[in-house]
DNA sequence: GTCTATACTGAGATAGAC
DNA sequence: GTCTATCTCAGTATAGAC
C-alpha cells in the first residue's frame, strides 16, 4: 500500500486522523491500526504524542508552502493568485463540508487545549497571511494589503465553518462567487492612485 | 456563591468548560470541583456525559432565544437589529480571542467527534440564520434574505476564528466596521425594486 | 440529594526480547 | 526497527451508606 519510511507513514496518518477526529479524540492504537504497526513501535519513531503533533504541524506547513510556491508559478499574476486561494474551498468542498478547515479546526482546538503548539500551528495562517499580503500588494494595495490578506482568510474561515455546519454544497459556491466578485473590484484598480 | 439548584449549577459550569477546554477535554472532576460537590453527587443528576452535554445545548438554546427576542425589542429597526448581531464581536472581544466563538467552535468540535448532539449543536446556528434572515426580509430582501443571512454569519465566524489565533483586536474592530458598512447599503434600499 | 468507595476502561508511556 | 508485555493514570460510571 505505502511504502514510504514508517516515520512518515505515521505522520501522514497522524495528519489525517487529527483532520478528521481532532488531534485530542485520535489514540495511538487508532493511528497504529491505520499504518500497521504495533503500539510500541510506535515510541521508536515518537516519544510522546506532542512531538508526533509538531511533526504534523510540521509536515502541514511544508506541504502549504509547496502549495503556495506553485500557485505562485502557475498564476498568471496576483490577481489570478489571489483566485487559487479562494478556489480551494471548491477544490476540499468535500472534506470541508464533513471536517472543516484543516488549519481553523486545529487552530481551535489546540487553543482550547491551551496546548503548547498552539503557536506553531497558528503560523500555518500566517504562511497564507503573508502570502496573500504579497500578492494585494503587487496588485497595488501597498496601505491596506495585510487588512485585504486578514479579511479574505476570515471570509474563507467563516464559509468553512457554516458548510460544515449546515453541508450545503450551493452555500460555498455562492460565498466563492461572492469572494471572487469582490477580488474582482481591487484587481480593476491595479494601478493605483 | 451560588444558590441555584445544584443541576443548574453543574449546568453553568459545564457550559463554561466546554467553551474554554473544550467538550471532550473537560472531565466530570473538572466541573464537580468547580460546582463544589462529589462526583458521585454528579450521577444524581446526569447519568452520562452525553446527557450533560444536551442539557448544555439546551441552555445555551434557550439564552440564545433569550438574546435574540431582546434584541427584536431593543433594535428601533430591522438595520439596527442586525448592528446588534454584528457587535456582539466586540461586546465578547475578550472571550473571543482567548476562545472563540461558543457556537462555531461548539460545532466544530462535536462535527469532528461524529457526535450524536451534532445537529442538535448546530440548531444554535439556525437560530442566528432564521432570525438574520427575518431581519432581512424586513428590510425588503425578499429574494436574498437567507443568503445574506448566511453571508453575515460567516463573516462572523470567520472573524472569530482570526481573533482566536491572532489575538489582534485591531483586526476585530476593522472587520465589524466593514460589515457595519456593508450593512448600511443594504439598509439604504429599504424600498427594493 | 449528597457523600465515599470502588469497578472498569482506554489512553499515554516504558522495558526489554527479537 | 519492530514486537509483546506491562505500568500508570485519568476518566466514566456504579453501588450503597448517610
Amino acid at each position: 500500500m505505502n511504502d514510504a519510511p514508517t516515520r512518515q507513514r505515521i505522520v501522514e496518518a497522524a495528519d489525517q486522523l487529527f483532520y478528521r477526529q481532532g488531534f485530542e479524540h485520535t489514540s495511538f492504537a487508532h493511528i497504529a491500526e491505520v499504518v500497521q504497526i504495533s503500539r510500541g513501535n510506535f515510541y521508536y519513531h515518537f516519544k510522546t504524542k506532542d512531538q508526533l503533533l509538531n511533526a504534523v504541524i510540521h509536515a502541514r506547513i511544508a506541504n502549504t508552502q509547496i502549495m503556495l510556491d506553485q500557485w505562485e508559478v502557475e498564476g498568471e499574476g496576483p490577481t489570478e493568485r489571489i483566485r487559487s486561494f479562494i478556489k480551494i474551498l471548491l477544490m476540499n468542498q468535500a472534506n470541508i463540508q464533513h471536517y472543516g478547515c484543516p488549519v481553523g479546526t486545529l487552530c481551535s482546538e489546540l487553543a482550547k487545549l491551551n496546548h503548547g503548539s498552539t503557536e506553531q500551528a497558528n503560523t500555518l495562517f500566517t504562511l497564507f497571511r503573508t502570502w496573500l499580503h504579497r500578492q494585494f500588494t503587487l496588485i497595488g494595495r501597498h496601505d491596506d494589503a495585510d487588512e485585504l490578506a486578514m479579511h479574505l482568510l476570515a471570509r474563507s474561515q467563516g464559509v468553512a465553518t457554516l458548510a460544515n455546519a449546515f453541508h450545503d454544497p450551493k452555500f460555498i459556491q455562492t460565498e466563492v462567487n461572492h469572494m471572487l466578485d469582490w477580488l474582482q473590484t481591487y484587481s480593476q484598480s491595479s494601478t493605483p492612485s
